[in-house]
DNA sequence: AGTTAAACCTGGTTGC
DNA sequence: TGCAACCAGGTTTAAC
């Protein structure tokens, strides 16, 4: 998508923010080319820049729970819009599609990634799964904070961003740590291995292209392989793939967490 | 300042 | 078969 030229920006039902606050004047995008689109957390930013040099404004986009953004190259075959396609942007060189039955996603137009929305949005994430600057000690510090449950800090997204509900099973499990477990009751050298389990957990699921549950598809239209990265989720009653015991779960917070009995403790 | 519940939506599955 | 209840990948916001 990189150097498309952005011809039209069309909108359908309402996602999760308007593109703009209410009130302000809609941004003029026709003309603009994508820049260099980067990530933060689970947001996409969206560079959109002139012929002149200026201040990089853009778009930031999020899938929320049920999103997927597909990407149709110009020339070739392309599906009609469908009833959830609620943000598509026309390029001169194809278009780009969000899909989202929830409508939890977002596609929020940016002065700046440090201004507006996006600074707003972006300034309370925790940091990025690779950030050289996260070491084990940061993480355990952090982590001592929090007296909720492990899984339930691991989803806020402080001690670090990005792992979501499938995932912070999966490398809770990696881990061998209870998802009950109380965050500042983890142990110097229980932090450092779930730092190092999320860090591989994210890193074999982006290789296999994401989890598809449902309707999940990545920007060439197929789904991700789920199966060759749950090793808990999804999973209740089938055996544990280390132990053989069955597979349980607990509900926290309103979300579910799979977990070995055996394997992770009590 | 940390923690919790509610809110935003549609669609698929489960249970009566 | 029909309908209600419940559950689902996320994250902000207000309230405790």
């Amino acid at each position: 998508m990189e150097g498309a030229r952005v011809e039209a920006l069309h909108l359908g039902k309402p996602l999760r923010w308007p593109l703009v606050p209410v009130g302000d004047a809609p941004p003029a995008l026709y003309g603009l080319s994508i820049g260099a689109m980067s990530r933060r957390g689970k947001y996409i930013w969206m560079p959109l820049t002139g012929d002149v040099l200026q201040p990089a404004q853009g778009l930031l986009w999020h899938l929320g729970m049920s999103g997927a953004l597909r990407w149709w190259p110009a020339g070739r075959p392309i599906e009609p819009p469908g009833p959830h396609d609620h943000a598509i942007l026309q390029t001169g060189s194809g278009e780009l599609r969000l899909t989202d039955p929830r409508r939890f996603g977002a596609v929020v137009w940016s002065s700046g990634i440090d201004q507006g929305p996006c600074r707003q949005l972006l300034s309370r994430l925790g940091p990025e799964p690779w950030d050289a600057s996260l070491d084990t000690s940061t993480f355990w510090h952090t982590l001592k904070r929090h007296r909720t449950p492990i899984k339930q800090t691991l989803l806020a997204g402080k001690a670090v961003v990005g792992v979501g509900n499938i995932y912070c099973s999966e490398a809770l499990f990696r881990a061998r740590i209870h998802p009950a477990t109380r965050s500042d009751k983890l142990t110097r050298a229980q932090a450092g291995r779930l730092l190092d389990c999320v860090r591989d957990t994210l890193a074999s699921a982006l290789d296999a292209g994401g989890s598809t549950l449902r309707n999940y598809r990545g920007a060439d239209g197929e789904p991700g392989a789920f199966q060759q990265i749950a090793q808990v989720y999804g999973r209740e009653g089938l055996p544990c793939v280390a132990c053989s015991q069955p597979i349980r779960t607990l509900a926290q917070q309103g979300r579910r967490t799979y977990f070995c009995g055996h394997c992770q403790g009590r």
